[in-house]
DNA sequence: GCTCTATTTGAGTGAACACTCTAATTCCTG
DNA sequence: CAGGAATTAGAGTGTTCACTCAAATAGAGC
């Protein structure tokens, strides 16, 4: 067999991966150093840099891991109603607060350390206000697409901000208040 | 005269904050480093340390700085209505972008590192949500004190996820969704 | 012009950082 | 069980960091 030559390999990656992202939860990106996450994965240097080329490289794991955390089913069927992608955003914040705050954190400050990472966010982003607005438009039949198009993103924003709130302050209640601007949208 | 005895000493402070706006605007504050703000600022570490006990109370000072000007009339008249409120933080995203990325910057790692820094944040908001809040409430006579608060603290979180993608995309129009959402607001 | 304080200088310190390298070890494969 | 590749250990490298400090300078008040 050829597939499980490296299987002590995968299993230090896991390691040193949810190491960072504990690090990246307690101490945030400054606080993110490779000794920190060496140390918590109980491994040296050595082994991490003959895993992963760089800290960089880590982290940007762990991010293209939130992205697809926030959109579970990017390539599904595609007929999903609005509070099925309000849902699957609230589990996500709820589920997985490190990811949640570590996607922020990486869209604030990586876009200027890395313009790829700033761009795939944003086409990230792009795309859901898309998946929104076309959600919006089967919810509610007759709407103008341009008024799905801005109810859509106004109501992202909605979810950005209390996602942000969310992180700032552990107390915040996240789910009710993503739900209940689900029932502000007007009836259709 | 007593007063003018460190006129150098206040120039040189001005110098320092505004070199440390601009390194934060530009490389992050990540990039934030003492020797960075010295070079643009002209001057030695002494004289750095010899008017701020760490770097950490630049940032501080700075981030003090950005709470104050998103909200330039904390202590005005009272009577605001909810377009002058939402037009008070059109300028501050707008004509200030510096400070507002790093006031999101701080409120997202800062908080990990001083939890003073994200009390002050968490309070700021709370004040401001009330602002919103109680000039609804003068905007539409006879709606519910608690709708009043579900529908302001909806706006502003979608205005604070505008703020966020205009900060990681400059090319984001703030000041046009940010108008947005007051006309989707239920007219009186 | 003298004095005294505020200010600036710039070399220096120790710690922390990301990352490298060689030798030892583990463990699959034939 | 032997060969070899994958993995690991751990000391080491050079850089950068925030911050210090003694000495030089500047400038206001008498």
């Amino acid at each position: 067999m050829h597939g499980v030559r490296n299987r002590a390999g995968l299993e230090t990656r896991d390691r040193i991966l949810d190491a960072a992202k504990s690090v990246l939860a307690a101490r945030g990106l400054d606080g993110l150093t490779v000794k920190a996450i060496c140390d918590l994965a109980e491994i040296r240097a050595g082994s991490f840099y003959n895993l992963f080329r760089s800290k960089e490289q880590v982290v940007l794991t762990v991010v293209r891991e939130a992205i697809n955390a926030v959109d579970p089913d990017l390539y599904g069927s595609g007929d999903s109603s609005l509070s099925d992608l309000v849902n699957a955003y609230i589990r996500f914040v709820v589920d997985q607060p490190v990811l949640a705050r570590v996607y922020l954190t990486i869209a604030l400050s990586g876009g200027l350390t890395d313009p790829d990472l700033g761009q795939r966010i944003l086409r990230h982003h792009r795309e859901r206000h898309l998946r929104f607005s076309q959600a919006l438009l089967r919810d509610r039949e007759g709407l103008a697409e341009s008024i799905a198009m801005e109810r859509s993103e106004a109501l992202l924003a909605a979810l950005n901000g209390y996602a942000f709130h969310a992180v700032i302050d552990a107390h915040f209640d996240f789910g009710a208040h993503a739900r209940r601007l689900l029932s502000m949208e007007p009836a259709p």
